[in-house]
DNA sequence: AATGAATGAGAATTCATTCAT
DNA sequence: TATGAATGAATTCTCATTCAT
C-alpha cells in the first residue's frame, strides 16, 4: 500500500535473496520466505523480477558486480605480477570474510546443474580476468621476469585456479574444512602466513631456473 | 514381488541417482524419477535408503570411493613428486572424462549450500590426500628437491588446489567454459599440452632458486 | 493526474475490455492488462466501475446495446416477414464481421457458467426481440401468410434460434468451424448463398400446405 | 494410501469435474476443490490427468461420449426425416434434463475463448452429425419428400441449428430464460407441445410448394 | 480525480514419503 | 520383500483490489 518501495527495502530484498540462495541453493530457496524476510510482498517481488529465475540472476549480478569491483581494484595499476598477486590475495581474504554469501552465490552458479547460465556467466565473469592475467604474464615473460618456455594462457589459468580455490577456502564450509585439514586449525587466524606461502609458491612457479643452474652449484 | 533386488539393479540405482543429482542438482533431482529410470520401485529405494537424503549420501559415497580409488592408484609408489603429479593429472583427465557425473556430484556437495554434509565429508575425503601430499612434499624438501623455506602443508594445499580445479575444469560446465576462455577452444583436444604446462608450473613452483643464484652466472 | 478522463479514453477502455473478455473469457481476462492496453490506470477503472464484475457488465451492456441497435434497425418498418428475415440475416452477416468481439461476449455470458447475470440479461435482451418476432408472425398468420395451426411464439422462437446460431456461426471459432463442416470451406466467401438458403428454409417453414390440400386443387 | 482408486471414485472424479466446470467454467473451476469434493487427493488427480487442461478434456470427452451415444441412438434406423427429428427432439429433452451439466460442458467448449480445442472438437463432434443429416436430407430430396431446389448441406445446418438451440434451451440458464420469454413460463411443463411445434416448423420447412400453388387459391 | 505500485489470498502443480497388496 | 498408487504439504506465480501520492 506504499507507493514505491524504498531503495533500502529493494536492497534488502536482494541481500535477503543472496543470503537465502547462498544458504539453500537455487533449488531450495523459497521466494515467499525471501519476500517475507525482507518485509515486502511476494507480489512486489514478482512485479520487480518476474520469475524466481530472474530474481536469482538479479541477486547473482549484485554479488558479481561487488566482487568484480573488489578484484578490479586489486588488479589495477602497472605493478609487478607478484605484488599484484599479493594485492589480490589480500583482497580475497578481506572480501571473503565480509561477503561470504556473495561468494557462495558465485559457487552456486558455478556448480552448474541448471547451467544455462553457467556458460553465459563464465564468459561474463572470467573473460576480463583471463585476458588481464594472461597479458600480465605475457608481459612478464617478455621482460624476462618469467621463464620463456611457457604458454602464458595456461599459467594465467593456474594462477587464477589458486585464487579461485582461495576464495572457496575462505567462504564455503567444505573448503574451509579442507583448508583446516591441510594447513591446521589455525589457518584462519593467520592470513599473513597464507599470503607469504602463496607468494613463495607463485614466485617459484614464475621464476624457474632450469637444472643446469643447479648443476653449477 | 521379487525376493531380493539384484546387485546389478542396486548398482544401477546408484548410477542413475548420481546422474540425476549431477544433472539436476540436489535440490531438483526427483526420487521418483530416479527410481523409474533405474527400473526399481520407489518403495524399494526407500526400503534400502530410508530418506532422500540418505540416498543422496549413498550416491555421493559411491562417487567418492571411485574417485578415491583412482587417485590412490595414481598416488601409489615411491616416485618423485613431479612424476607423481604427472600421473595424477593424467588420472584426472581420464577419470573426468569417464565419470563426469561423479565429479559433478562432488562439486555439487562441495559447493556447499546444503552443507550439513560438507564438513563431515571434507574430513573423510581430504584427510588422506592432504597428509599424503604434505608428506610427499616434506620428504622432497628433506631430500633437497624442494626449497626449504616453505611450509609443506601450504604447498600441498596449493598443489591440491590445482588438481581440484583441473577436475572441475574437465567436468563442470562452468569451469569447462572458463578453461576454454583461458586456454582456447581447443584445450580439450590436447590433454598433453595441459600436462606439460602444469608440470612446468609445478616444477618451477617446487624448485625455486633465489635471484642471487642467477646473479652468480 | 489529469482532471477527467476523456470520453474517448473511457470508450477505448470498454472496447479493450470487450476484446479481452472475448479473447480470454470472463475467467481469464485480466483487469490490469485491460487497463494498460487502453492507456488508463487500474485505479481509474476502479473509480469508474467498482469491481471487475461491474466492469464486465458495462462491457457487456455496450456490446448488447450496439447489437440491439443493429437488430432493431433491421426489424423496423412494416414489411413482410421474409423480407424482414432477409434484412436481419444481412445485418447479422455485416455485424458479425465488424463486431465479432461483441458477439463473442454475448456467447460468453450466454454460455452461462457464471450466470448470475444470465437470467437478468435474458429478459433485458430477448424481451423485445421475442415480442417483435412473435407479433410479426401472429400478424402474418392473421393475414393468411402463414399457416394457421401454429403457435406463433414457438415459431418466433425457432426463427430466432436460426438467427442466433447464424451469429455464432459467423463469430465464434467453434461455430465457424461447424459451419465449414456443414456447408463447405467456402461458406464465408458467399454470404448471398447463405441468405438464399435461409430464406428458402424460412419461406418453406412459414408457408406450408398439407398434401391433401394440394391434391384437391 | 489405497492401492488403486476404485472405478467408482474415478468416475465420481469426472462427474465432480463436469459439475464444477459446468458451474464455474474452465477458467474458474478449482482443481483442488474438485479433488477434495470427489474424495481423492490432488496428487492422484494429477497422477491420472497430468494438467488441469487434460483433466478438463477428459471431463469433456466423458460428456461428449454420453451425448453422442444418446444422439446416435436417436438417429439410427432408416426412418423418414420427420420421425427422425421427433426422436431427436425427444432424446434432447430427456438427455438435457438428466444431464444438464454434460450439456453445459459442450457449451463451455463451444463458447470458445481458450479454443485451441474448439476447432479440434468441432470436427470430432459435428462431423458425423453433419454428414448424417446432410445425407438424410439429400435422400429425402431424391425421394421427392423435400423440394429439390435446396442445398441439402445448408438445410442440414439449419436443422441442426434448431436442435442445438433446443439443447441450450433446456440446459443453460440463459437460454432457459429466453425460452420462457418466447414461449411462456410453462414451456418446461409441456414437452409434447414443443415436439409438435418443432415438427410443424420442420415439416413446413421441408415440404414447401412453390407459389403456383398459392396462386391457385 | 487519476495514478500505478503494493498487496496477499488463491490456484496449479510437484514430489518425498507411506502403506495396502 | 518389492511394488507403485495415493497422499497432501509446500511452492511458485497470478491478479483483483487498495490507497498514498
Amino acid at each position: 500500500m506504499q507507493n514505491r518501495i524504498s531503495e533500502e527495502k529493494l536492497d534488502r530484498l536482494l541481500e535477503t535473496g543472496i543470503k537465502e540462495f547462498a544458504d539453500k541453493g537455487l533449488g531450495n530457496a523459497n521466494i515467499n520466505v525471501i519476500a517475507r524476510n525482507s518485509g515486502i510482498s511476494v507480489g512486489t517481488l514478482y512485479n520487480y523480477y518476474g520469475t524466481q529465475e530472474k530474481f536469482f540472476l538479479a541477486c547473482l549480478r549484485k554479488s558479481m558486480s561487488l566482487m568484480e569491483e573488489v578484484l578490479k581494484e586489486a588488479s589495477s595499476g602497472d605493478i609487478p605480477i607478484l605484488q599484484r598477486a599479493e594485492k589480490l590475495i589480500r583482497a580475497i581474504q578481506k572480501y571473503s570474510k565480509d561477503h561470504a554469501d556473495d561468494m557462495k552465490m558465485y559457487h552456486e552458479i558455478t556448480s552448474g546443474t541448471d547451467s544455462g547460465y553457467a556458460v553465459m556467466f563464465a564468459r561474463e565473469i572470467e573473460d576480463i580476468t583471463a585476458s588481464t592475467y594472461s597479458s600480465f604474464i605475457a608481459q612478464a615473460v617478455e621482460r624476462g621476469e618469467i621463464r620463456a618456455d611457457i604458454d602464458s594462457r595456461y599459467f594465467a589459468f593456474m594462477f587464477d585456479d589458486l585464487l579461485t580455490m582461495l576464495q572457496f577456502s575462505y567462504c564455503c564450509d567444505y573448503y574451509r574444512e579442507r583448508l583446516r585439514i591441510y594447513c591446521g586449525d589455525n589457518v584462519f587466524d593467520d592470513d599473513e602466513k597464507m599470503v607469504r606461502e602463496m607468494i613463495k609458491f607463485l614466485e617459484s612457479a614464475f621464476t624457474f631456473e632450469r637444472s643446469e643452474v643447479r648443476h653449477h652449484e
